[in-house]
Order: structure tokens, then sequence, then C-alpha cells
DNA sequence: CGGTGGACCTGCTGGC
DNA sequence: TGCCAGCAGGTCCACC
């Protein structure tokens, strides 16, 4: 579900409600998650513990409690994080729940169990095994178009599925690699090792604008995302090619196409992207 | 060695 | 109406 754009968002949200608030009690109704949770480590980790600040690391979102400890979430394909008065029972897929006193929780619910929850410490972030290997953040300083030039060389992959390889940049998922794509007027399957500079700085350019856009308008709800408060995101509307196959291109009205690589469905138009 | 395909899950939709 | 195939916003790892 969520990409870069819907995660910020709820790491804004999160931010809100939750710095200042003491977790007062933790349930586990489902361990299973992407890793099987140890309630008892859960409550001892966080149970006490003041929540000081919510940040985001590619599609992680990393909850500090003081001192130096962190809960580490992501939220796969299906993950949500609800924060609200508590609820008057549980729904399906409530996994996790994090009372903050009478009048707050969070809740994790997570139909398809892709998602995880971690916990950590501040000083074991550098060197976690989720965190270590990611790329740069495409709204950084440090991703530029020649930092992109240089991660494809020696590259003949798609520059569609480079674009989503996290060890490259991270929070660009099936969406806003379409669309990221359809923005810098270059086809999906197109190999990395024949772009130029020009396409490269497009292509940036182009990433970074999308993801911007998406979070300006609170991310992609295409069926069920919603943010911390329950609200949905703008972002489905803006989109230009992802989900419309067959529907005109807003530049030129050829049909957009649909293909498949690496398993995953890309949107384009033959017509505009090159 | 880089790159692809399957695995992990549940739920929804559309065709028959 | 029911059943089944195919698809879904992510990531990891075995295997060419």
């Amino acid at each position: 579900m969520p990409e870069l754009p819907e995660v910020e968002t709820i790491r804004r949200g999160l931010s809100q409600q939750l710095v200042g608030r003491t977790i007062s009690a933790v349930r586990v109704r489902q361990a299973k998650l992407r890793h099987v949770v140890d309630a008892r480590a859960l409550h001892e980790h966080a149970v006490g513990r003041t929540i000081s600040r919510v940040e985001r690391r590619a599609k992680y979102l990393l909850i500090h409690l003081q001192p130096g400890r962190v809960l580490l979430f992501h939220l796969g394909m299906s993950g949500r994080l609800r924060v609200g008065a508590p609820a008057s029972e549980d729904a399906k897929h409530d996994h996790l729940i994090f009372q903050m006193g009478a009048d707050l929780e969070m809740r994790f619910h997570d139909p398809r169990r892709f998602g995880m929850c971690l916990p950590t410490t501040v000083a074991d972030l550098p060197n976690h095994p989720r965190l270590r290997s990611l790329g740069e953040e495409p709204l950084s300083e440090a991703f530029t178009s020649d930092y992109l030039r240089a991660q494809a060389k020696r590259s003949r992959k798609p520059v569609k599925n480079f674009l989503m390889d996290a060890a490259v940049v991270v929070g660009v998922g099936n969406i806003y690699a379409s669309e990221s794509l359809y923005l810098a007027k270059l086809r999906p399957n197109r190999p990395v090792d024949c772009l130029r500079p020009v396409h490269w700085t497009r292509l940036h350019d182009s990433v970074r604008q999308v993801l911007q856009a998406a979070i300006d308008k609170h991310g992609t709800s295409l069926s069920d995302y919603v943010d911390s408060n329950g609200e949905r995101g703008e972002f489905q509307n803006e989109l230009f090619v992802y989900g419309r196959e067959g529907e005109p291109c807003a530049r030129d009205g050829h049909r957009i196409k649909r293909i498949v690589q690496a398993g995953r469905s890309s949107f384009y138009c033959p017509w505009c992207q090159r």
C-alpha cells in the first residue's frame, strides 16, 4: 500500500498525535507478522516509555521512546497505523494495540501481514539489518542526477526496476515509479545503460516532483489507504498512468499500456515515453 | 554476479 | 449465486 508520500503523511500525523504521550499498555492479538512479535519483549521495550519523536526512513516509521529506544514499523502492502480514542471492540486484523492512558490508543491493522514492528534502539539504528543497505532519500540533498547516473554504472536493468531498487533510492514504489517515468517521458523497460545525462536530469527532477506533489496531497488512496487520522489522500485524482490501462494519455491521447516487469504492473504511454 | 521469480498473506473483482 | 483466476501500494531470498 504505502509508498514514501503515504508513509510521510502518516509520520506527520503520528508526530502530532503521539509526541509527549506515554505508552501504558501493549496488546498483541496476532504475533505472526512479517517478523514474529515477541509480546513480552515488546511490553518490556515500550510500556512506561514516553514518545519523543517520530521519524521516517525510506518506508519505515521510527517511533522514538525515551530513553534511546525505538519502535520500527513497516506497513508492508496493507498496513495501517490508526490513532484515536480507544475503540469499543477489536476489528479483524487489528494485530497490535498500544494504549496511551485512558483516552488514546494506536492500532496496527494489517490484513496481509506483510508489515512489521521491531523493537530496537537508537544505538543499533545505523547498523540495523533492515536499514543499513538502503540508498538515498529522494528528497534529500544527496539525491542528485549524478548520484543516480553513478548508481546505474554497469547495469542493464530496466529503468523502472532501477527506480524501485531501494539500494539506489528509497520510497519509490510501483505507483510513483510509473508516474515519475511518465513525467520524465521515459519508457519503463528502457535499460539504464542507454540513458544520457539529460535523461538522468529529467528522471531525477520527475521523481522529486511526483513525490513532493503526492505528499502535498496526503498520498494516494486507491482503495484502502488512510492516514493515522483515518483520512484518505487525494493524489489518486492526479495519476497520469498508474491503473489507467486503455485510457487516453493526457499529453497526446494515445492509449496507456500495461506491461509486467519483475512481476509488477507498469503503465506508460507508448507514444510520448521513449 | 546481477537480475528475475517465487514466497509470504488476505481480500476484492470480474468472468464464466 | 458460486467458484476460481488474477490482481493488489513491499520486501526478501533462492536460484539461474
